[in-house]
Order: structure tokens, then C-alpha cells, then sequence
DNA sequence: CCGGATTTGGACAGCGCTATCCTGAATAGC
DNA sequence: GCTATTCAGGATAGCGCTGTCCAAATCCGG
């Protein structure tokens, strides 16, 4: 006889009950026992986990999750998958998460303020044990959201203004220092005429933009006219149509700094195939140092941006956090590094 | 007066039972109607409909996934995040995902089997709704995972071969047929000594590779010398190696197929760096038709795969199957296309 | 050696929802 | 017109786990 077929659902699974019997206590001491919650006799712990491992228990997470009002989602919100940028802080975040016991639950705003309510939204439904966002600028919304549910959340890839009213944590390096120091490097080079070329126009490019600006206004080089930006994606399409165009408009330029690398490598693949010389003509450099920057022709000057670093940073933050562990420091500058090639 | 907190915990939630108040019905009149299940007067459904909406009531996922014994998830599985193809997929797929009202979950495998089975294994005990996998082949632990779990499950990108014992449902298309007929399009350029560069070795290359063997076979052409495999990850810097390794130890060759366009985007920028001409002293083809490939000097040969619409399709068969529809077609081919651009 | 503070195991009662059974009403069949 | 069959609402009982309270056991200083 397999199964009785009472009057209820009984689902094969192996319960807490099921050990707690097997180890001859009640289910609540099985429960604290594995979850080290509460102080539970050594030798009772051992039983227990003697039954559980015997048993092949795992803990039901949608009981679990019922019961205590938590779950073990992790709640990541990333702007887009269609630059590298985020898919490495994906990457990198998810591993650290998963390695912390908890789901990474992905979800794309498309830089869209409105669909980044909407997602979270949805995920706080699933009572995230935490939030990972990126970006500090949301909307008064989703900071709302963010508030009144009382989870733990961790901002990535931007740090806040010194006097800015600073959101508890988060985990980044300065945009626009980065900006600066890479402006600050053609500026060393003898480039006088920079231009700045930005798509996508979301706040960490704007930030580049202001760094851009007080280097050049610094070296008294500044000049409205100098920057370009287009609020299309990036892409190395872009690139090669805005490198023509500001080749075109104000052949004076002698130095481009693409808000991203995909903006910077068509822009060189153009400069190739219209025989323009870089960097002698014209130096070219980008941002982010994404993927194939180095094999280009020439080789892309850059900044390097710590972004697996922040994901893997920004995840352990938050599995401190909850944990219930209170950090000091509420923010992290990883930092940046400009990686001078021979495009400049 | 807040809260009157009698004994036990209550949450600020809005439930099934507050709803059931306010339209003056029983709660599981309320989850009826909601759900669609079974027949509901229509007066009802309306009149809950309209607390519901008063109310802002939202399900809770967690109670639902524990009194019904399925959630809401879909496990995603997919080998690599580096590789943009799978990131096109990936992206595609979660979108038609969460329109169906699913959360994605994703796990990256790494190629790596006992990955493969360890994430499945975590993402069976969230009892997914449904499974979304790449590829076919699978060790035997994976396959008994899945058969036992009883989860509706998509294979994404390949298709069984006629006769092999086909797992029920899958959508891609047949990479062996794309390899051929590249191979296939490059000999029709004149080009006898046509090498195969591969890298990763995954099931998905290595059906490229046949593919090619057999169009070299049939005109004639195949020699063991040709084929350049090598386990490392593809990547523009590894195709620039193997191009160059190509070109010294088999200075005979007058076409290389890379499995992946990456690796051939990588051939081409060494190419050119080295000043060999392409495609007059060499041609050089791709596979996947990847970003930047069309921006490439000389734009580059590819085969366009369609990624993005295996996602898609992929999803909502497996909605289709969640729903409880049996399908007629158990494998979809969306085919592919041959690009032929300037290099060769 | 005793009263109070601290432990530590367990009983109890749900968390919010749905599967199952049941009942009364409406419909159909002859 | 009366029984056999649908049909739609509701009562009940959990799904598997944990928060809360309680009681018994242990520890401590005076």
C-alpha cells in the first residue's frame, strides 16, 4: 500500500516532522537546530543533522518563506543586459549571492525610471531578502518602495556627492573623478580640443560629462560645442556615426572621449576604414574597458572600472547586512584605473 | 488604536481573506475568480474584481507556491553570461517570461556538467513552474532530475538529430546545417584549403565542426590538418592567437571558419594588424553574426542565429505547457542565415 | 540551601493560500 | 412530475515552516 490518500494532498516531500521524528525531538528544536537560530544542545544538533543528512531533508524555501515573512530572493536591478558593463556586475553579484544561499531575481529597467518601479514592485511582492540596485537617481517612487519595505538594499556603480543626502550603502567609485582623470591624461598629451561623446545620457554618463568639464574648465580648454551627446543606446554603430559626424562639424577636435568602449571601438574601426590617423590625427579614448579594447587597432586608452569587484562587493555588503550585521562604512570607492594604450 | 497585536504576528498584508470581506464572499470564492478557475458567476467576479482593486490586494507568492505546490518561477539555465549569444537569449526570454506573469531565475553553468546538475537541483527545490535549458546534451543525473521533477521543460538552441531519441520540446535551430552551409558558401567563393577554428568545444561547435567536415567531404576538400579546436573560452584575444597560429603553421589555408564571431572579429583586427589581406589573401567568417561584426574592416561573414527569437519562442512554448496545452510540434527550427559581407 | 535570573526544549497557532469534499440549487431526462 | 445529473459556492483542512509564549531545568549569589 503506497499511500493512504486520507482526505489530503501528501506530497512526497521529506518534512521538518519527518526529521524531527527520525532524531526523536519536536520539529521546532529541528528547525533552530539547523538554522542555528536560539542555543541548541551540541549532541541534540548532531542528531538532528545525523536525521536530516539520512533523511536527504532540504528545507521547503515557499513554507519557509510563509512563515517568516523572508525569502531567500535577492532582488538585482541592472539597467540593461546589452552592455557588458552590467552583465559583469550581474555575473559577478549572482555568484557571490548564490554562494551566500541566496537567488539572484534579475530584473532589466531599460533605463526607463517607470519600469524600474514596476519591477521592483513585483520583486518586493516576493519578500526579497534584499535589493541590489544600481545607480543612486530613482524616482521618488521607488525610493518610497525602497523605504517602507525595510529591506536591506545596496546601491552599485555610483557613489554619492560629498553633502549629497546619501542613500545608507552602496558600492562604486567616482564617475565623475574618472571622467576628470582620463580628460586630465589627453590634457598631458598635449590635446587641447577634446570632445566629449555620450550616449545613452543615464546619470553615471553624466557624471563622466561633469568630470569631462571641470578638467577642461581647469585647463581653460572648455567649450560648449565640444560635446556631443545623443540619447540613442551605445553601441559600436553609434560610435562610427558620431565619430563622423563630429570629424565633419569641427574637424579642430583633436581628442574624443567616448562615454563607453562600444562608442570608442566604432569610432576606430571608422578612423580605419576613413584612413584617419589615431592617434596622431586624433586620440581616441573610451570608458569602462570592456571586452576586446585592447586587441583593437590601435589599442583603446580606457578606464578600467572595478564593476565584477562592486558586484561581488555589493553582494557581500549586503549578505553582511542581512545577516543584521550593522557595517561602519556605509559606502565603498573601489576605485578606477586608466589604462593608457596607443589610441592617445 | 494600531495594531491590536493579540498573539501572533500579523503582517500589514492585504489578503485573500480581506477581499473575501469586502465583496461579501468566501475566500476561496475570491481565489476563484482571481484565478480563473472554475466556473464563477460573473456578477461575483466582478464585484471582486472591484475590492480587489480597492483594496490594492496582490497574491502572496510565497503561500500560493506552498498551498499549490508549484510557483511562479522558471528556472533558466544557460551556459555562459560572457557570451553575448546567450545573453541575447537570456534577455529575450525573460521578458516573454515576466509578460506571462513568471519570474526567471537564472543559473549560469559555466559548461559545466555537475554545475548544470548542482543549479538544477537548487532550482527544483523552488519547484519551478517550468524549465528552460540550453542545449541537449545533459548528464544522466540532469536528465533523471528532470523526467522525475515533472516540470514542463524547453530545450534552447539545438534540435535532436533525425533518429537520435529527442527529448520532447525543444526550439533552435540546426547548427550543423548552418556550419555546412557556410562551409558551403565559402567553397562557392573558390576556396579549397578551409580551415575550422573552434574554441570552447561545447556541443553546439563541435555540430558546427561536423557540419563543415561534411560540406569538405562532399566536395572533396576535408584534410585532418584543417581542424584548430582548443577548450579555451572563445574570446577576441584567443581568436587573434589562433589566427596567427593558423597562418604560420598553415600557411596553405585560403579561408578559416571561427565557430563564434568573436574569435573571427579578433582573426580580422590581427589581420589587419599584421597587414594581411582579407579576403584576397585570405577569407575569414564567422559565426552568430554578433554585435560589431558588421562594423568590422572588412565587414565580417557570418551566419545570423536567431537568439533572440529562440528566447522568445522558447518561452512561450514553454507558457503554452505551463498553461497545460499540449503542444502538437514537439521542436521548432527557426532556421538561420548566411550574411555575406566583405571578408570573404 | 533558597529565591530570582537565565537557559533551553516544546506546545501552539498561525503565515496566506488552495485542494478536496460537500451541499444545495439549477438543469436535464424520460 | 420525479429522479439523475450537472453546476457553482462554501466549509474544512492543511501545504511546511517559524514566531511567540510557556514551563521545566539549570545556574547563581548570599
Amino acid at each position: 500500500m503506497p499511500t493512504p490518500a486520507k482526505h489530503h494532498r501528501a506530497t512526497g516531500r521529506v518534512t521538518l516532522n519527518d526529521v524531527a521524528h527520525a532524531a526523536g525531538v519536536s520539529p521546532i528544536t529541528v528547525s533552530r537546530a539547523l538554522r542555528g537560530e536560539r542555543a541548541v544542545d551540541p549532541a541534540l544538533v548532531e542528531r538532528v543533522l545525523a536525521a536530516s543528512d539520512k533523511l536527504g531533508y532540504v528545507p521547503d524555501p515557499a513554507a519557509r518563506a510563509l512563515a517568516s515573512q523572508r525569502s531567500n530572493h535577492v532582488a538585482v536591478l541592472i539597467p540593461k543586459l546589452s552592455n557588458n558593463l552590467f552583465v559583469d556586475l550581474l555575473d559577478a553579484a549572482q555568484q557571490t549571492l548564490r554562494a551566500g544561499g541566496f537567488q539572484a531575481l534579475v530584473g532589466v529597467t531599460h533605463y526607463d525610471d517607470g519600469q524600474e518601479e514596476q519591477l521592483l514592485r513585483e520583486q518586493l511582492l516576493h519578500r526579497p531578502a534584499g535589493l541590489l540596485i544600481t545607480g543612486l537617481n530613482h524616482n521618488a517612487a521607488t525610493r518610497a518602495l525602497i523605504a517602507r519595505s525595510q529591506v536591506p538594499c545596496v546601491h552599485l556603480m555610483d557613489l554619492p556627492e560629498a553633502g549629497q543626502a546619501e542613500p545608507t550603502y552602496c558600492v562604486g567609485f567616482r564617475q565623475n573623478e574618472a571622467g576628470a582623470a582620463l580628460t586630465r591624461h589627453l590634457l598631458a598629451t598635449g590635446r587641447r580640443r577634446i570632445a566629449f561623446a555620450g550616449a545613452q545620457l543615464d546619470p553615471r554618463v553624466m557624471q563622466r560629462l561633469y568630470g569631462w568639464r571641470s578638467a577642461l574648465q581647469e585647463a581653460g580648454c572648455y567649450e560648449p560645442t565640444l560635446e556631443w551627446l545623443n540619447p540613442a543606446s551605445s553601441s559600436l554603430a553609434l560610435g562610427g556615426v558620431m565619430f563622423e559626424q563630429i570629424m565633419g562639424q569641427s574637424p579642430a577636435v583633436d581628442a574624443i572621449f567616448f562615454c563607453n568602449d562600444d562608442l570608442a571601438q566604432g569610432a576606430l574601426l571608422t578612423a580605419l576604414r576613413l584612413k584617419i590617423a589615431v592617434p596622431s590625427r586624433i586620440a581616441i579614448a573610451g570608458f569602462n574597458d570592456l571586452t576586446g579594447s585592447d586587441q583593437m587597432l590601435p589599442p583603446l586608452t580606457s578606464v578600467r572600472t572595478p564593476r565584477a569587484q562592486i558586484g561581488e562587493a555589493g553582494a557581500n555588503m549586503l549578505l553582511a547586512l542581512m545577516r543584521g550585521e550593522t557595517q561602519a562604512s556605509a559606502c565603498v570607492d573601489l576605485g578606477f584605473e586608466l589604462v593608457q594604450r596607443g589610441s592617445t
